[in-house]
RNA sequence: GGGCCGGUAGCUCAGCCUGGAAGAGCGCUCGGUUGGCAUCCGAGAGGUCCCGGGUUCAAAUCCCGGCCGGUCCA
């Protein structure tokens, strides 16, 4: 934070009867009409608002409502909220807050603001404190409406700033809620996010933080703060607290999920707790430190101490209703994210919402059964249907994932057992713990619980696992993927200073050829005023061509931009005296109208699979090239067979319909008013009027390509193959007009070569694979007889050859089948049938000898195969081998006749010297 | 996007660290035992140790690259 002028703190409210005061207990600055010892906001304080007489309840309906009407009265225009999931944004997968919604286009000027000032309630997604929730009686919450009155004042437009704010908030409070006004206290903080900051108001009552009031003004860059032209008031009122305060209730969530509450403590067959206990708990549970996980056993302390009870008993009550107040925090908040259209998977967006089912599994596992899961969502969707109609649209397809992840999750529990085996004697390290964790999902306290059961065996986890766990993570940026350029760094860096190319190929997707002036050359990367060459971007590849020059025709490679200048990448260096000159360009039309083709194809494509397999498709990725086109889209389970036959089906329908594709330019605020953030399936264009393409009553996309005038010039549309690429991620890869036939052509090719192969045509390659199969098998079969002859007959010649050594039997075999498996089964079965054999055998291979020796479970008793080995190499034998006592194998440069005789000399003398 | 774990018989997996003749249980086939319910005994069939390179006399095992699956973190 840098140093500022707290004057700014000083408003005009202020001055009627407040006074500037410094908290005890966190040493911050706060006003209120009263003299207080703290800043009113907890854990410096206890909650003292259940004892604040104020002018009635109001239901969390009720809340919502009041916020919107009383800044719609006071001239704020209301603005429909947005979907949890943030599509809009390329740095940020959920909505954390209110000001979400408009960055950051409008916060950094580049549209304005669909109304100014407006009012917002806005549904906000946040996980940083999920492990906190319930604990805290309902402070703390991974889903809450965020009230936001905003308001963009511009260098020449002043809408208001922290006078009008700061009473805001107090007249909202006062004269809308009911709230004594010496009960108000606004601290002096400081806020940062986003890579904004400024300073700001907490408004408590009774402990309770309602309001934060930002004025938000700097920009931070590598901790470097600059004074940002828009100045922007970015509020965030807590509908779900205001609630409570409103309503007395022990927590916050009997305030908003009613009677909800009962019936999760009656399906999960826990009962509540006495309302006094909760209450004394409640009043408490201000002063827990998220995080210190000890502190939640201090609190049952101190209510068993406040109402005269044990703490065993206090802990036994309050502990599980704990658990059920996550739960109801939790499935709200999945079957809002579900609903929104995240696809739980592995990695991106969709693991956040695996992340929330696997804590909630987890609790449920411990509390009750898992399989209550898809019932305790259902209740969710059925309260909160007049909030959220969406939730009971998406409700089979939310049931649908949550079945997909229970089973999922069944797989780990039944790994669990498995796993314990494992550690039937010895209890499981931390290091164990974190690995089993990390790498097969298996949660500590669930291994811990059965390797108790099963063999006693005590298990230490430590209190702060999961920060060991995240702690040995590495954390790169929180960043999706941004467009980036092939071109090198200084290439960018001189693009970057010339103006806007002009774009002929969106005037007009069809010109081939134009004329246009040389503004610059950069070895072999050059700039021209105009061009109809598109450079690559939204999964289209940039275009080849030529340009003429002075009669002479040079080739370009490849086509990208920088900003909105378009580079050309030639194939071979350019001299700078070309500057200022006309050329002539022409497109590689053949390449370039397949790649059109292909790219309207894939919008038609992805509005027939979101219609065949739901909203929830999105796209994650694309490539469109000359010979097919790739559409990577969410989606939590491989589609059938069936489904890929009715969406290539409904695709080529569109193409034989013959419908005119439309492309207009709208401003943003009026683009997503009529199309929704579906718009931004390939991404998000930051440019204030944006580009659609759209296909009227079908797909309308923020697209930068180029398409074709008609649907029906995509000719048809093949799906060539289906795969997923990762959890929740499906790719489809297709074929459009005269790209089908090469494609065919391959399939023909590939067929044609394995019917060559073959010996045959491609029409009869079937049968001809069958029967060769068949005398494989017959072959395999004859093989079989034969081996077992050879076997055989070696063993007989092994025994006929055999000659006796010191008590022992030496037989030298030198099989004429190269055939490793069989003489390695002669060696077996002769050892095995004459345990005093000691058998060597020997073949002749490119440059050298090689061999091995077995010997019988007799022989093993007074020779040892391994200082066969180093006897031969001390006497100067040149080889290379080794094995175990009754059996080695290795190479020599002797031939057989010399290697066997010296081996027999050796093991000869060896045995008698040991006699 | 990054890290980690795994891929061996139809299934569940051991073996890998420390290289040396491919294993167990279940299932399957056959024979016996048993009135039946996961009966018992014996015999047998079944393998591209994920794929491709490398190191080595020798690779399921070690090294490199890839594919597939899982999982954690952002």
């Amino acid at each position: 934070m840098i140093k500022i002028d707290t004057s700014i703190y000083r408003v005009k409210l202020f001055q009627k009867g407040y006074s500037r005061q410094k908290c005890d207990k966190c040493g911050s600055y706060f006003w209120s009409l009263k003299k207080r010892d703290n800043c009113g906001d907890a854990p410096c304080t206890i909650y003292t608002f259940f004892n604040i007489p104020i002018k009635r309840r109001y239901t969390y309906r009720e809340v919502h409502r009041l916020f919107l009407d009383f800044f719609r009265r006071n001239g704020h225009e209301v603005v429909e909220p947005r979907p949890v999931v943030a599509r809009w944004r390329e740095d940020l997968y959920l909505t954390i807050a209110s000001i979400v919604v408009f960055q950051p286009h409008v916060t950094s000027g580049i549209t304005p603001p669909p109304a100014n000032p407006l009012v917002i309630a806005q549904p906000c997604i946040r996980l940083e404190d999920i492990d906190n929730v319930g604990m805290t009686f309902g402070r703390h919450l991974t889903n809450f409406v965020m009230g936001g009155h905003h308001a963009f004042n511009y260098p020449d437009k002043f809408i208001y700033w922290t006078d009008e704010t700061v009473d805001y908030a107090k007249r909202f409070f006062v004269e809308e809620i009911g709230v004594p006004e010496d009960e108000l206290t606004f601290k002096e903080s400081w806020w940062e996010g986003g890579g904004n900051a400024g300073p700001c108001f907490e408004v408590s009552v009774g402990g309770l933080e309602l309001a934060t009031l930002v004025f938000m003004m700097y920009r931070v860059e590598d901790g470097r703060y600059s004074e940002i032209p828009i100045k922007i008031v970015d509020t965030g009122y807590g509908i779900e607290r205001i609630a409570w305060l409103t309503q007395k209730t022990p927590t916050a969530f009997h305030a908003v999920y009613g009677s909800l509450v009962t019936e999760f403590h009656r399906i999960l067959n826990i009962p509540e707790p006495p309302e006094d206990m909760l209450r004394v708990a409640a009043i408490f549970s201000a002063m827990l430190r998220p995080g210190e996980e000890s502190d939640i056993d201090e609190l049952f302390r101190l209510v068993a101490n406040e109402l005269g009870t044990s703490f065993k008993e206090v802990k036994e009550l309050i502990k599980p209703a704990i658990d059920v107040y996550a739960l109801l925090d939790h499935t709200k908040t999945i079957a809002l994210m579900l609903s929104d259209g995240i696809v739980p998977s592995n990695s991106g967006e969709g693991y956040l919402a695996r992340l929330v089912i696997r804590r909630t599994l987890r609790r449920l596992h411990r509390l009750a059964s898992i399989d209550l899961l898809p019932e305790l969502i259902m209740r969710q969707i059925s309260y909160w249907h007049d909030m959220y109609p969406q939730l009971y649209k998406a409700k089979d397809r939310i049931l649908d994932m949550i079945n997909i992840e229970l089973e999922k999750y069944r797989d780990v529990i039944r790994k669990i057992s498995t796993v314990a085996t494992k550690f039937s004697r010895r209890a499981p390290s931390l290091d164990d713990l974190i690995l089993l964790y990390d790498s097969q999902g298996i949660p500590p306290d669930l291994l811990k619980d059965e390797l108790e059961k099963r063999y006693g065996i005590v298990v230490k986890v430590p209190m702060n696992f999961y920060s060991i766990v995240a702690s040995k993570h590495s954390r790169p940026r929180v960043l999706k993927e941004t467009e980036k350029t092939r071109l090198p760094q200084d290439i960018v860096a001189w693009a970057s200073s010339f103006p806007e190319t002009r774009r002929l190929f969106h005037e007009d997707a069809y010109i081939r050829r134009f004329t246009a002036k040389v503004l610059g050359v950069n070895e072999n990367f050059i700039i021209l005023d105009a061009t109809a060459f598109y450079p690559e971007g939204g999964g289209q590849l940039g275009d080849k061509g030529y340009l003429e020059i002075n009669g002479r025709r040079i080739h370009v490679v490849d086509t990208q931009k920088v900003g909105n200048v378009i580079v050309h990448v030639l194939e071979s260096p350019l001299s700078k005296e070309v500057e200022g000159q006309k050329v002539v360009g022409e497109v590689d039309w053949s390449i370039r109208y397949k790649r059109m083709r292909h790219h309207t194809a894939t919008h038609i494509v992805l509005g027939a699979i979101r219609r065949v397999l739901g909203d929830h498709v999105w796209q994650a990725g694309a490539e469109k090239s000359e010979e097919k086109a790739r559409l990577d889209v969410t989606h939590y389970k491989m589609p059938s067979e069936d489904e890929i036959e009715k969406i290539e089906r409904l695709a080529n329908t569109i193409v034989d319909n013959a419908i005119p594709v439309r492309i207009h330019y709208l401003p943003r605020n009026e683009a997503e008013k009529i199309y929704g953030f579906a718009l931004y399936q390939g991404g998000v264009p930051m440019y204030p009027i944006i580009r659609v393409v759209e296909i009227p009553e079908w797909d309308a996309e923020a697209c930068f390509g180029t398409h074709v005038r008609n649907t029906s010039e995509v000719g048809a549309i093949k799906i060539i193959n289906v795969e997923k690429i990762a959890d929740g991620i499906i790719r489809f890869e297709f074929v459009a007009s005269t790209s089908i036939p090469s494609y065919v052509r391959k399939l023909e090719a590939e067929l044609n070569s394995i019917a060559k192969q073959l010996n045959t045509d491609r029409f009869t390659v079937r049968n001809k694979l069958s029967s060769l199969l068949n005398s494989m098998n017959e072959l395999r079969e004859i093989l079989r007889s034969y081996r077992a002859y050879f076997i055989d007959q070696a063993l007989k010649e092994i025994s006929h050859n055999a000659i006796d050594i010191e008590g022992l039997k030496l037989a030298i075999y030198i099989p004429y089948v190269r055939d490793r498996e069989t003489y390695r089964e002669v060696l077996r079965r002769a050892t095995l049938r004459d345990p005093k054999l000691v058998l060597i055998l020997l073949t002749q291979e490119d440059r050298h000898t090689y061999f091995e020796i077995s010997l019988g479970s007799e022989a093993v008793k007074v020779l040892n195969a391994k200082d066969i080995i180093t006897a031969a190499i001390s006497a100067g034998i040149a080889l290379r081998g080794g094995g175990k006592p009754d059996h080695v194998s290795g190479i020599t440069e002797l031939d057989i006749e010399h290697f066997s005789d010296a081996l027999k000399k050796l093991i000869i003398s060896k045995l008698r010297k040991q006699n």
